[in-house]
DNA sequence: TATTATACTGTATATATATTCAGTATAATT
DNA sequence: AATTATACTGAATATATATACAGTATAATA
C-alpha cells in the first residue's frame, strides 16, 4: 500500500463518510460539493490516484461505482448460509432466484460443514423429526451411504428420504412416515443431509 | 413494519447481496439481471413497495440511491455476540479490551436470549460438562435461583459455580469438581448462566 | 361487482453520471 | 533542464440510470 497525500486522504475519508450517511457511494459531483471543488475532474483525478494506490476500486462505466478496498471483507466474504425453499413439486434450481434469505452462522457452528439451509415442505419425514417448514443443513457430496438421509431429485420433484442401495443400479428411497410408500428408482442426483 | 411478499423479499435480499458483493447498491437493471426480470419497471415497482413498507429508502433522482432501512443496525449495530475471555485470576473487566472476537449467530438461535459468550478457564466445573476453553452463553440478570450456574466475581477472581443461598446474607458457591471445595461469601455481583 | 395490490413486459425520455480533452500552476524528481 | 506527480478549473459528451406511461394478468379485498 503506497503513500497517500493529505488531499487524497480527505477524498477517501469523504467517501467513507458519504457511504455511512447515505448508504451508497458519492458521485464525482458529490465529492466536489463536499470538499469545495469546482470541477468534477478534480474528484476524478483523486479517485484515479486512490485506485492506483490500492485504496479503492472503481467500476468503469457505472455510476457511484466506488468500492473501498477492505482486506478483511475481501478474504472472508461471510455472507452466511443461504436458505433455499424446497418445493415438493416444482423446479428445484439452486440458483439465486430461490434463495429466501441468508442466515449468519459462524462456519463450523455445527460439528460438520455444510453448504446451505433447506426449508422442508411436506411431511414425508415426519417420523424422523423433520417437520414442515423445518430448516435442515445440507451438504453436497458424492459419497452416499445406506441409511443416510438424502435430498433426492426425480424429474421435477424434490423430496427428503432415507437412502438404501441394494444393488448397483436400484435405489430405494424410504420416507419416515407410514402414510407414504417407498420409491424405487435408478440413478439420480442426490445430496447428502447431515443434521 | 408491514408484511412483505416472497417476491419483495427476494428483491430485498438481492439488494443486500449486491451491496455486500460490490460495495454499492444495484440499479433497476442490475436487479432485473439478478432475478431474471425483463423490464426495469419490475424492479422499480418492487422498490416502491419496499419503500412504502419501510424496508428501504430511495433517494429520488439519484442513481443507485437505495439504502436499506435497518433498525437493528441502527440501534445495535449487529456485530453478533462478543466472546469474552475468562481469566481465572485476573482483571475481570467486561470492557471492549477483553472481547476476543465477535461471533455472528442469529438472535434466538438457542431458545433463550443471552448477552455474550464467555470462554472458560480452569476445570472447576468439570463434572457439569463445562471444560476448559468451552464457550458458554451468559445472560445478565438480577434473578438468581438456587441450583443455577452463575458467573461469580469475588474481588479480582472470576469463576463459574453452582449458586446456593441458604440465608439472606450467606451464599455458597459450589464447584462441580470434587478436587475443589465450596466457597462461602456474602454478596457479590453475579450473572446467571443459561446453557 | 368494483377496486386495490401484486407482478410483470415493453417503450421512451429527461437527466444524472462517468469520463475525456484542454488548460494552468506548483513542487518534487531525475 | 526535462520529466513526473499533484492539484486544480472548465467545457463537452456519450451513456448509464431513474422514472413515467401504456399495457396484461391474477389474486385478494370491500
Amino acid at each position: 500500500m503506497k503513500d497517500i497525500t493529505s488531499q487524497q486522504s480527505k477524498v477517501l475519508n469523504c467517501i467513507q463518510l458519504y457511504i455511512k450517511k447515505t448508504g451508497f457511494p458519492p458521485t464525482r459531483a458529490d465529492i466536489c460539493r463536499e470538499l469545495g471543488f469546482k470541477s468534477p475532474n478534480s474528484a476524478e483525478t483523486h479517485l484515479r490516484a486512490l485506485e492506483k494506490k490500492g485504496f479503492i476500486s472503481i467500476e468503469s462505466g457505472t455510476s457511484r461505482g466506488i468500492a473501498i478496498s477492505n482486506p478483511e471483507t475481501a478474504e472472508e466474504e461471510d455472507l452466511g448460509y443461504p436458505i433455499i425453499g424446497l418445493v415438493a413439486a416444482g423446479s428445484p434450481t439452486l440458483a439465486t432466484e430461490n434463495i429466501e434469505k441468508n442466515v449468519n452462522c459462524p462456519k463450523g457452528f455445527f460439528g460438520s460443514n455444510f453448504d446451505y439451509f433447506l426449508r422442508v415442505k411436506g411431511l414425508s419425514m415426519k417420523d424422523a423429526g423433520i417437520m414442515e417448514d423445518d430448516l435442515i443443513a445440507v451438504k453436497k457430496t458424492q459419497d452416499v451411504k445406506n441409511g443416510d438421509i438424502v435430498i433426492a431429485r426425480i424429474d421435477d420433484e424434490v423430496t427428503v428420504k432415507y437412502f438404501h442401495r441394494h444393488s448397483p443400479s436400484i435405489i430405494h428411497l424410504q420416507p419416515a412416515n407410514n402414510d407414504f410408500s417407498d420409491i424405487e428408482i435408478n440413478l439420480e442426483e442426490t445430496e447428502l443431509y447431515i443434521v
